[in-house]
DNA sequence: CTGAAAGCGCTTACAG
DNA sequence: CTGAAAGCGCTTACAG
């Protein structure tokens, strides 16, 4: 019960050796002899020391501590990637500390200098709604930083994404293919390039086919915009007979309000595309088609990209992007002679 | 662009002032003449300085940051709280370090190394298979914490928690009020407090109106366990009328095994009620009837009560517990004459 | 109100 | 391999 505090001088006294010995003992990639390590831990032991991470950051300059910036937790894909994130980077020896975003863009300002202020070695957007401003401030800082799950035009920023382009493409291929005529896009954000990938991607699959969009409707990546973007589309005397929503987030809503408010049947009636593959498209009352985010690998590289720049080794490329498998579930009617990959 | 580190020493010399006073400048209670403020601030801006909270916590013995030790991510409980909670100690100077227990209790243990290694201030353990050991050691190490929806028999762990006998207790009545007759209980883990203490509420509430369980299965909140539960329900020749099921993310899956597995109803065929209230639940491809967990309220509880033991206050009660209306949606069948609150 | 001094608990050259 | 010394960037008594 170590109600006053243990420090290394401490360990040092009890364990007759110099303070600096002590920090070397529990200094990864210090020499120490045997024998003195040996007395040293047992002293450590005994007097239930532990290095004060605090002390040793201040003196090393790294606090081994990663800020992640995150705005939409209620979008499963951000928890599955917290979860990732926080595992991979204790792996290597990181820790996180959340900031969590507001949903405006004007509030982010505080959120930065208050990440400025705890010395992360790096930071990680997971947020959608970002500012060039923001990006350019954090450039200007100097910290490194990667952009997890959301691009920028800016080749010289760190970034992790999807292959959004492609995986819109593949959605609008795959739909069309599957005979179906109307086909509207219930679209993410326009104003983040991921939305304007997938939707752009979506245009230029269904042209594959001489087709064009039923509608596009920006539903902002937020669940009650995509409930009304559903009601909307079914409004008219013409109607959709499929969907391809932005984000598995959002295609969950289209279905529930399809089901529930319309009384339509899915993919009878009209089948529905998401993005991302979070583990609830998987659930059997769902059962969506979508084009898979590969969280892992998108971690992995977030983590490795992320963690070179902070160790000033040189990276390869700066934007990173993972393809986006189309998984084939029940949502969607699938073309008679659909092969595996898009084809 | 800060390329070189800026320090108070810097700031100091442009402004013309010593050091410290830059220092006091930018402590919230210190006293400094109007005119070097305003020196001290503009010759920092111009510098770009930000004091430097590492050295700040190493000196004042406080990083200003909270562990939040948490397992469960893929329940949406567990996200939402973590966005309030990170909010609410944002608003009190806090920060939150994630810390990732592996579901399995013997796993647990480098997670407390890495805590205590990390000068946290407090904890909180919002993770569901924790042993004694774990809080034993946690007491010993004289770090405050509290357990968030997670209790302990031990009064002297603080523990916010939902009124969990109270919740089953008003889920029984409310089932039998509703004629149901077959009430069955697919529980969280048994070995949680939280399980027994609502399994045990619903059969004392059962047992108000005469009645016994028709069966109870320890599904430790897990969604596949959930499921295979309910097939297990199903299974012989009579079949409940009803399930209380011991979360909404167990209670989501039993809902979707009844509907796409089994073909059943809800409510028509069978009621189902769940504990959480999390933002699914008003989904309305759900539309769970529930008890419900003031997330916003446990938050509040669990901040409050963990920053009055940082900062030594004294706390009245150690234990806590919240309320858990009752929310009527449409999975269960609502008794003709049920009023508000359970009578 | 302000400055000179000491020190938080470590790491890291520097000698030996 | 080990110790004496310096110092990371601050805060906080202590004088004045």
């Amino acid at each position: 019960m170590p109600q006053i505090k243990i420090t290394a001088l401490d360990v040092a006294r009890r364990a007759g050796v110099s303070q600096p010995t002590v920090s070397r003992v529990f200094t990864p990639g210090a020499k120490v002899s045997p024998s003195l390590i040996d007395k040293v831990k047992t002293a450590a032991r005994e007097l239930g020391y532990r290095p004060n991470t605090l002390a040793r950051s201040l003196i090393t300059g790294r606090s081994k501590t990663i800020g992640l910036v995150v705005a939409y937790l209620n979008n499963p894909f951000y928890p599955e990637a917290l979860e990732k994130l926080s595992v991979s980077l204790n792996d290597r020896g990181y820790h996180i500390m959340v900031f969590i975003a507001a949903n405006l863009a004007e509030e982010i300002d505080p959120v930065i200098d208050d990440l400025l202020d705890h010395q992360v070695d790096g930071i990680i957007l997971a947020s959608v709604s970002m500012s060039n401003e923001l990006t350019d401030r954090l450039s200007d800082e100097g910290i490194p930083f990667v952009l997890f799950n959301r691009g920028q035009q800016n080749p010289k920023l760190a970034q992790v994404t999807a292959a959004n382009f492609e995986g819109g493409h593949k959605a609008g291929r795959f739909l069309a293919a599957g005979g179906h005529k109307r086909i509207a896009h219930i679209s993410g954000w326009q104003k983040s390039l991921n939305g304007r990938d997938r939707q752009a991607g979506f245009i230029a699959g269904l042209e594959t086919f001489d087709q064009q969009p039923f509608k596009c409707i920006d539903s902002h990546y937020r669940r009650e915009m995509a409930i009304d973007a559903t009601h909307q589309l079914f409004s008219g005397d013409t109607v959709p007979d499929a969907i391809f929503v932005g984000n598995d987030h959002m295609a969950f809503a289209v279905i529930e309000t399809l089901r529930c408010d319309l009384g339509l049947r899915v993919p009878d009636d009209v089948s529905v595309v998401g993005y991302d593959d979070v583990q609830m498209a998987a659930w059997k009352i769902y059962d969506l088609t979508t084009l898979r985010q590969p969280a892992n690998r998108m971690v992995d590289a977030t983590v490795d990209l992320l963690l070179a720049m902070i160790d000033g080794d040189s990276v390869s490329s700066l934007k990173i992007e993972i393809d986006s498998p189309l998984i084939l579930r029940g949502s969607a009617r699938i073309p008679d002679n659909w092969s595996k990959e898009g084809g």
